[in-house]
RNA sequence: GGGCCGCUAGCUCAACUGGCAGAGCAGCAGACUCUUAAUCUGCGGGUUCACGGUUCGAUUCCGUGGCGGCUCACCA
């Protein structure tokens, strides 16, 4: 039997005393007059002498994140996890059973607490204990009460340790919360209709990416998890909702960063009878909502600078902007029509010193140049629209350019953000995009959409003119918190499983 | 997957050029009637990530592996 760590022990010995005293060690319940924080929020700032007048009764409980102790006078620091509050505790102010008890606590452990409101000599406010009820028993010591915990890879593997010691952490999740019901508030008051699609999928289409593989058994079905929820959301719009969102995880098996998590949050908006330039307007009033109601205001703190949410944001065309920092890098006048032809936008690649894969074709290596000159410098919020064709098989096509497509992407923060465009509703067109796909496929591209007949069977039947964008949630988080990695907007996420053998 | 960096007590961190592995917090014992990183006295606490190598001697140098961070590539 191995050796119990003596740090352990005390805390289980402590526990067996307390059992020894007749208490139950695990009770079922504890009926609060107040949380921790609703007393801080409504009392907190109450003079001594308000207080001292009108004596309020209280019962709360919480962690215990502190004990000071000075002989007969003690202090303790709880915890709701939202607020903390002091509490003093005295052998001549409550029954002798509840005093026993608080002799026997250790950091960390739940405890009932009731008394009223004072404020002490400092000035603090605080409970003056009148009876203490012991609630669960934390066995394994915290983090240091001042340093907290520094370790990073805990605070992702054990975020409740995360959470109990760093009062941040808890402030980045309620602003995740925030925003995500500001984007419901928004999108709801414009008559959209929350669903849900499938998770698992036949095909995983909607986006560019690898999936995970699973299987049911009972079926004896393939499946994938979805990389996107698009093609069922525009089958609804087949099926007459005109407007409809869907905010969930999307899987894809690709590489983990600071930016890019396995399982990721994504909100995807179709609004029927709209277009990728409405959207940006939409996308403008949206954020800067969201912005205010999670931050204050549409002035965002990310790092070293400041993001504005303000409407406008800066708009550029894609290949117009490759032109503009091409010429000013080369020393030559570039123009689009060099974008467009595949010889010259190899030669110009070339000269950029941007590597090609064998097989792009000219919109391919438009977009990768773009994303090459422009992608980290984009911090401001910035839309960058029209797409080349090729890199855009659920794009609606300009009606003059069949080169481009009515579509833009959001970047903000030096990352992308967003990705809309004018839905492709023309069957026959997006069979041919599909097909195009495969050749890319065939050519060694893992990534290139798969067919999905299903989904071209419903276009057939009709869909209105749409326009359709998907935001990643995390990613806004993210600028909304001043987080910058993924992995501190994400409450567990993914980590390599570890060979304790 | 590549490159760079890290892993020492429950937590936060030291340990010079290879020479007895330390401090603060937490813990234990004690003092203390208003503290708030409480203070004071005393005490206990280590597979230095793992395995191997070099060496009289390895936390330290070398190799392999594990986990993590940053970064590049891929991607949103």
């Amino acid at each position: 039997m191995p050796q119990e760590h003596e740090l352990l022990a005390q805390r289980r010995a402590n526990m067996e005393a307390i059992a020894q005293l007749g208490v139950d060690l695990y009770p079922h319940e504890f009926d609060r007059t107040d949380t921790v924080h609703k007393l801080v929020t409504a009392h907190g700032e109450r003079a001594k002498e308000e207080l001292e007048a009108t004596r309020i009764e209280t019962k709360t409980c919480g962690r215990i994140l502190a004990i000071r102790s000075f002989g007969k006078a003690n202090f303790v620091v709880l915890s709701d996890g939202l607020a903390r509050i002091q509490v003093y505790i005295r052998q001549d102010s409550m029954p002798g059973l509840d005093f026993q008890i608080f002799r026997l606590l250790d950091l960390g452990d739940f405890v009932g607490v009731s008394g009223h409101l004072f404020r002490t000599k400092t000035n603090e406010f605080t409970i003056w204990a009148s009876g203490l009820t012991f609630l669960a028993k934390c066995l394994v010591p915290l983090p240091e009460k001042w340093h907290g915990l520094q370790d990073i890879e805990i605070r992702y593997r054990q975020r409740y340790l995360d959470l109990i010691v760093t009062p941040e952490t808890r402030r980045v999740f309620e602003a995740r919360s925030r925003t995500l019901a500001a984007i419901r508030d928004f999108l709801d008051a414009r008559g959209y209709l929350e669903v849900e699609t499938p998770m698992m999928q036949q095909v995983a289409g909607g986006a560019l990416a690898r999936p995970f593989v699973t299987h049911h058994n009972a079926l004896d079905m393939r499946l994938y998890l979805r990389i996107a929820p698009e093609l069922y959301l525009k089958r609804l719009l087949v099926g007459g909702m005109e407007r409809v969102y869907e905010i969930n995880r999307n899987f894809r098996n690709e590489g983990i960063s600071t930016q890019h998590n396995p399982e990721f949050t994504m909100l995807e908006f179709y609004q029927a009878y709209s277009n990728y330039l409405e959207l940006m307007d939409m996308t403008e009033l949206m954020l800067s909502e969201v912005a205010r109601k999670v931050t204050g205001g549409e002035d965002v703190t990310y790092g070293e600078t400041t993001l504005s949410f303000k409407a406008p944001f800066r708009r550029l065309s894609m290949r117009g902007a490759v032109c503009e920092e091409a010429t000013r890098r080369i020393g030559r006048e570039v123009t689009e029509a060099e974008l467009r032809d595949l010889g010259s936008a190899r030669a110009l690649a070339g000269q950029l010193g941007v590597e090609l894969e064998p097989g792009m074709g000219p919109g391919k290596i438009t977009a990768l140049v773009f994303e090459t000159l422009w992608e980290a410098s984009l911090v401001q919020p910035t839309f960058v629209y029209d797409f080349p064709t090729e890199v855009s098989p659920l794009s609606k096509q300009k009606p003059d350019d069949p080169d481009t497509v009515e579509r833009f992407e959001l970047y903000a923060g030096g990352f992308e953000l967003a990705n809309a465009f004018s839905e492709l509703n023309d069957p026959a067109e997006q069979r041919r995009r599909f097909e195009q796909q495969l050749q890319e496929r065939q050519k060694g591209d893992a990534e290139a959409h798969a067919m999905d007949e299903d989904y071209v069977h419903a276009l057939e039947y009709g869909m209105p003119p749409a326009g359709g964008e998907g935001v990643g949630i995390d990613r806004l988080v993210m600028l909304l918190t001043d987080s910058h990695s993924i992995r501190d907007v994400i409450l567990f996420p993914l980590m390599r499983a570890r060979n304790d053998s």
